[in-house]
DNA sequence: TATGGGGCTTCCCATGATGGGAAGGTCAAG
DNA sequence: CTTGACCTTCCCATCATGGGAAGCCCCATA
């Protein structure tokens, strides 16, 4: 049995979101020794690993707790972990995209900028400019 | 001159976020009518645009305070706007390819899952394994 | 046995940017 | 004067994480 610094170190997970997770519900409440100290054991810190790797993926809290739930029920249908995981890309493919879209606009912005020691400047002006709807009336 | 409201539907930015974006002193306090309505120009409304604009691009507020102290500056260098720019691209490009990889690694596992009716399911297998360290000891 | 240091406990606060909502004042239209 | 939409300030919630204080526990060492 380890105590929670253990636990830590062994999963990946910090002490403070082991008791974030806890106190939330996502894992369940862990042993006490006699003075009030968590413990753990294998299983446990399989379960910390697990949330880590979840995390690590992108997934939010609320699909960690999902796919703990399908870890845990042996009688799953891997379609729902594999509907979760393909969520998962799609939700990373949108903020993607919405990133390289600023990142587009930013470059062609630093490519119409001299920059140089003069203050003229299209980053600043395109920033500073009237509202140029597109096919405004 | 017009009042909060108005200058929110002017500029794209929410009344609840001009008032906090005075708060924080990212932009000036407001003019105010006699009885305590704050007021806002064409000037203070193209402020706010241009707030909103540079969110758009992803800038955090810290970096859109630094580029409107650029803007207000008559005597800048473009120089100095083009290297926030260019930080910016930088900082996108990190999160990128953060989330580029938890999709790689999302299209592998999904790849490999069987996606039926079955229980087994090596996104799970993935989750839950033992660490593996590549190149370990 | 006493002491020191490090780890544990709980509780509160902060982040970054945004929204929700309550309680109360103001203004324009009727 | 009433009604309703708008404004004001103030507090709370998000999402996941970290920082820190006050106080208890445990082990090692003198």
């Amino acid at each position: 049995m380890m105590i929670i610094g253990e636990a830590a170190a062994a999963s990946g997970v910090s002490a403070k979101m082991i008791r974030y997770y806890e106190e939330t519900g996502l894992i369940p409440p862990a042993g006490r020794t006699a003075s009030g100290y968590r413990t753990y054991g294998p299983k446990e810190v399989q379960i910390l690993r697990f949330v880590r790797r979840a995390r690590d993926l992108g997934f939010p809290m609320e699909k960690v707790a999902d796919l703990l739930a399908l870890w845990r029920d042996r009688t799953r249908a891997s379609a729902e972990v594999r509907r979760l995981a393909e969520a998962q890309i799609a939700a990373l493919e949108v903020r993607i995209r919405e990133m390289e879209a600023m990142k587009a606009t930013l470059s062609h912005l630093v490519q119409a900028c001299a920059g140089d020691d003069r203050p003229d400047c299209p980053i600043l002006d395109e920033l500073g400019g009237s509202p140029c709807r597109s096919a405004g009336g």
